[in-house]
DNA sequence: TTTTAAATTTAGACTTAACTAAAAAAATAT
DNA sequence: ATATTTTTTTAGTTAAGTCTAAATTTAAAA
């Protein structure tokens, strides 16, 4: 069994290592707002358990058991996350804090009961993929609005990072995850794109395009 | 804000303050399964911060301060269990120590929309009732079936303690919390009782009659 | 290539919440 | 009323996870 620290280390390394490969000891602390000396300590302890492959100075990276784990937990966040937003009705920008709580409930047998009672999600809220029991994410053809052509389609599966203002708006217009978009114009003049959503004809800017991001089955 | 550890302290104070009036270290020690000088520790620093009111070697009760965190965190357990039972399917056995975990999640918003989106229950899988924000814990008429009279009804709110193997019986009757219960007639000769339930009618032995609990509106 | 700066680790200290063993107080029995 | 037992507290220890400050290693600049 592991520490609720110990996960969140673990979690950590999993989404440093998504940007670049090398995954230092500053760049943890940073992440987990701690200072480089508790890093340290964190990892010979994750190294001793086989959870991270560390060597001192030279940077760290998640075994494969390691890997594993961080992707249990991810899963759990984002499940969370998801019943937090679909079934009580909080607003996407404010699960995050909650989730990273409930992320740390240890019920092999709660997590596959809530995945089933949310009807097995691929996507929590913001468009992230849910990992399986087994770790693996289902590879996925994400891409921005503004990459399509006309006459193509989507389904909606979050935003770019630091967005959120583009959040209140998309609330207000009543556009959620996995509504279907379908591109029937775009202005040459200035990007703007026309699109249907739920039957219904709207208008984006170049801007919204740039960061509205979509699952694409081609 | 409260640790994990304190709050247990604290709920453990309140179920024990049921049963006597002058708690005892030992008998806290007991409940949690932890040291009496772990105890006294702790008491030390609950009473520093006036959540009990504790003077050595006499004994230990709950401040107005801390009976109300107390039964926040049972508001808690018991919203929660009733979501594992009501929502997600789990037993009435299994979901203890699952909610023993999420009682310490913490986000007022939360409670108050699992609440709402469990409809505002009073009583939770075992029929204990469940505190309202406030503390305030909706006084029940509680009865056993056997205390019943013909013709009267009830709702069944749990089980008296240590009859689980009560449970599966019921499960398999698929008799569930809250139902109706009214007594068609009483066996004089071996006390058992002939009821209705969800408009079917069922024969309970005396022994169940003495173990199923109602909430009855005289 | 040597010097300087930045990153990382080590060493030692602190806090929380447990523990054991011994001392002190209260309760019980003779 | 005194002795014995039980309960409770005190004192000192431990482990996890953080911190600061100093030492060491690596990287960058002159």
């Amino acid at each position: 069994m592991n520490s609720q620290s110990e996960e969140d280390y673990l979690k950590a390394l999993y989404h440093l290592q998504m940007e670049s490969i090398r995954v230092t000891t500053n760049s943890i602390a940073d992440y987990l707002k701690m200072k480089p000396s508790s890093v340290t300590d964190m990892l010979k302890k994750l190294a001793e358990k086989n959870y991270v492959n560390y060597q001192k100075y030279k940077g760290t990276s998640l075994s494969k058991k390691g890997k594993l784990v961080a992707l249990q937990i991810i899963r759990k966040h984002r499940l969370w996350e998801t019943f937090l937003v679909e079934k009580l009705g909080f607003g996407w920008g404010q699960v995050h804090l909650i989730a990273e709580q409930l992320e740390h409930i240890k019920s092999e047998e709660l997590i596959e009961k809530l995945d089933a009672f949310l009807g097995n999600p691929k996507y929590d809220p913001h468009g992230d993929p849910i990992p399986n029991e087994k770790g693996r994410i289902e590879k996925m053809n994400q891409k921005l609005l503004i990459e399509l052509k006309q006459n193509q389609k989507g389904i909606i599966t979050g935003l770019k990072r630091g967005t959120a203002s583009l959040l209140s708006y998309l609330d207000k217009e009543n556009i959620k995850l996995g509504d279907g978009v379908k591109v029937l114009e775009i202005i040459e003049f200035d990007g703007t794109f026309i699109v249907e959503i739920n039957k219904r004809k709207l208008t984006f800017s170049e801007k919204i395009c740039q960061n509205l991001l979509l699952e694409t089955y081609d």
